[in-house]
RNA sequence: GGCGGGGUAGCUCAGUGGUAGAGCAGGGGACUCAUAAGCCCUUGGUCGGUGGUUCAAAUCCGCCCCCCGCUACCA
């Protein structure tokens, strides 16, 4: 492995695949696949990992209501994220599924390791038990006059059950937790988020149970009661040792996903993880659980954590499947293609916090930024250089106010992609996308070329204006669609296309030429080309009823 | 109850002491290369309420109201 790149490992929650996928659900997958694809065109050495979490008592129970087994129900489910995600244009390294034998391995592996060390001890745990749903907190049963009941499924009386099982000492990680809060003032952003669970961290840790009695629908749990492997003559795991819990073993895709326990070198490369991208409910999870674990098995804790919010419907309601009043992805590309979908989506919805959205503000967006503004500048760009240049593709100059412009753009807008403030960055970038249509009204080509017809001294100055002009919009054009190609990976090529240049990435982001060195103003105004015709990328919408609201 | 986030123009949001902002939507205008797009101008807000601190508060402090999330083993 002698690459000397930048190494980037960035993940994003896995999915529970209990249902269809949500726009709600993908948005930060969508904001992942940005960032993963920005370091792949940088040049760095670049993992992306995304995927699917399938065990669980509620995914056996929810299988066994639909006739199905589990793993033919999990199957069917993530069949339907892998669709909307190929729509969506996400391009992970790999799709892990927390069904994947490696990740068995894995999970083992890391129960194992946190034996020896004796982060983990037999203990009870009690509480009350809904048959339907597991465990339920005290926060989640019902006092009645009937007893104690479970709000989910009242007429099934709940039971008080003692569960021996095995807890993971998270208390004893509390010190050394803190101290890494403090040591590394970015390992949990944003700073609001690093606070709550600092916060939470101080109030005091308990130990946690991880697995679950039974031979249920999760990862067996490798140590019998004895201390001793659970693994039994037969090669089959007995049991009475009982199932991994679906958080444990969760958290664990992003070690299996790097390569842990089967691939050391691999895993040494590509071990701690940069970046995991996360919502803010299982922040706790993430970064508390998380890095104990991970210090229990003598391994790192991921460098960044960034939390993000969640999509609102009109009235602040939380969009989520449950409650019916999602969008649902396939909906929103067909709408607004894939492109669209990406862009509106992080735009319109901020990465740090909640964000109030509506699929008519979906449109809008569209339009307004995609169809007016940008898809319209590359359009009448492209048509002026056919028009006033026969199709020859003008270099960019080298004092013009574009430049002074892109060149204050660029860094910002680095700086804010980089830092997972994916809706600035856009806005940053649109605001060049502003600078580059005020300079056709400022400079009205079509009078330079009323002017180049008349000859003489005026016509030949003209006629050098319009084409350091027309240069420099081309040039603003390729700019914004190599810097906007993590956002608009589609239409990056075809934008480059009709400027008649090559398009030098794969469809992920990879293999192309640093892409800092692309970004540098008029890096390609010396090589000649002609412009393909003017193809409008971005068709204007009327606004439509919203699909995901509709009844039926 | 506790902790956290939020309540600023029709909409989505900036704005942590010094005469209220952006984008979108709405209205008007001049143009015409362009996807009836773009450009210029513009309507619009007692900054959730209330009481304080201050020469000065959206911005600091107290109290109150409203929305959302978390409050440990559903994920």
């Amino acid at each position: 492995m002698a690459d000397n790149r930048p190494r980037f490992y960035v993940t994003t929650a896995i999915a529970y695949a209990n249902n269809q996928p949500g726009l709600h659900t993908l948005y930060e997958v969508i904001g992942a696949d940005v960032i993963a694809r920005w370091h792949r065109m940088l040049g760095d050495d670049t993992r992306f990992l995304t995927g699917t979490d399938e065990h669980s008592v509620n995914i056996a129970q929810r299988a066994a209501e639909e006739g199905m087994t589990p793993r033919a129900f999990v199957d069917e489910k993530v069949e339907l994220f892998r669709s909307s995600e190929n729509l969506l244009a996400i391009t992970p390294d790999r799709f892990i599924r927390t069904t994947d034998p490696d990740h068995y391995r894995s999970a083992q592996e890391m129960v194992r390791r946190s034996h020896a060390k004796g982060d983990i001890y037999l203990g009870t745990y009690d509480g009350w038990y809904c048959p339907n749903e597991g465990f339920r907190t005290t926060s989640e049963v019902l006092e009645t006059a009937r007893g104690t009941i479970c709000p989910n499924h009242p007429e099934v009386p709940l039971q008080w059950l003692t569960e021996r099982n095995w807890f993971f000492r998270l208390s004893a990680y509390q010190e050394r937790l803190e101290r890494h809060f403090v040591d590394h003032p970015d390992f949990v952003q944003p700073d609001f988020r690093r606070n709550e669970m600092l916060g939470f961290i101080r109030s005091g840790l308990e130990d946690l149970s991880i697995s679950r009695a039974g031979g249920g629908w999760g990862i067996p749990f490798p140590i019998a009661e004895n201390g001793e492997s659970a693994l039994r003559e037969d090669g089959s795991w007995d049991p009475e040792a009982g199932t991994i819990y679906v958080w444990y073993d969760a958290l664990i895709n992003y070690i299996t996903g790097a390569g842990f326990p089967d691939d050391p070198a691999l895993f040494a490369h590509w071990w701690p993880a940069d970046l995991h991208v996360i919502g803010k409910d299982i922040a706790r999870f993430h970064t508390i659980f998380w890095p104990a674990m991970l210090w229990s098995a003598d391994l790192d804790a991921p460098r960044h954590v960034w939390v993000h919010g969640w999509l609102l419907v009109k009235g602040g309601e939380r969009m989520s499947k449950s409650r019916g009043n999602f969008f649902d992805p396939n909906d929103v590309v067909a709408a607004l293609g894939s492109d669209g979908a990406r862009y509106v989506t992080l735009a319109e919805v901020a990465f740090d916090r909640d964000t109030e959205v509506s699929w008519e503000s979906f449109i809008r967006r569209y339009n307004a930024d995609l169809a007016n503004d940008f898809g319209n500048l590359v359009n009448r760009t492209v048509s002026m250089a056919n028009r006033y240049l026969a199709g020859e593709r003008p270099g960019a100059s080298d004092g013009g106010t574009l430049r002074t412009a892109w060149e204050a753009t660029l860094p910002v807008y680095r700086a804010q992609l980089e830092g997972c403030l994916l809706h600035a960055a856009l806005a940053t970038l649109w605001e060049f996308v502003g600078a580059a249509n005020r300079l056709v009204d400022a400079e009205k080509p079509w009078e330079l070329a009323k002017t180049i017809k008349l000859g003489g001294a005026d016509g030949e100055s003209a006629a050098l204006r319009l084409s350091a002009v027309l240069g420099d919009l081309v040039e603003a054009c390729r700019l914004i669609a190599l810097a906007g190609a993590p956002f608009l990976p589609a239409s990056a090529p075809r934008i480059l296309a009709q400027l008649g240049y090559p398009y030098p990435y794969a469809s992920d982001g990879n293999a192309g030429p640093p892409l800092l060195g692309e970004l540098a103003w008029g890096t390609h105004s010396g090589e000649e080309g002609r412009l393909e015709q003017a193809e409008p990328l971005f068709p204007r919408l009327d606004v439509e009823p919203d699909p995901g609201l509709a009844p039926g």
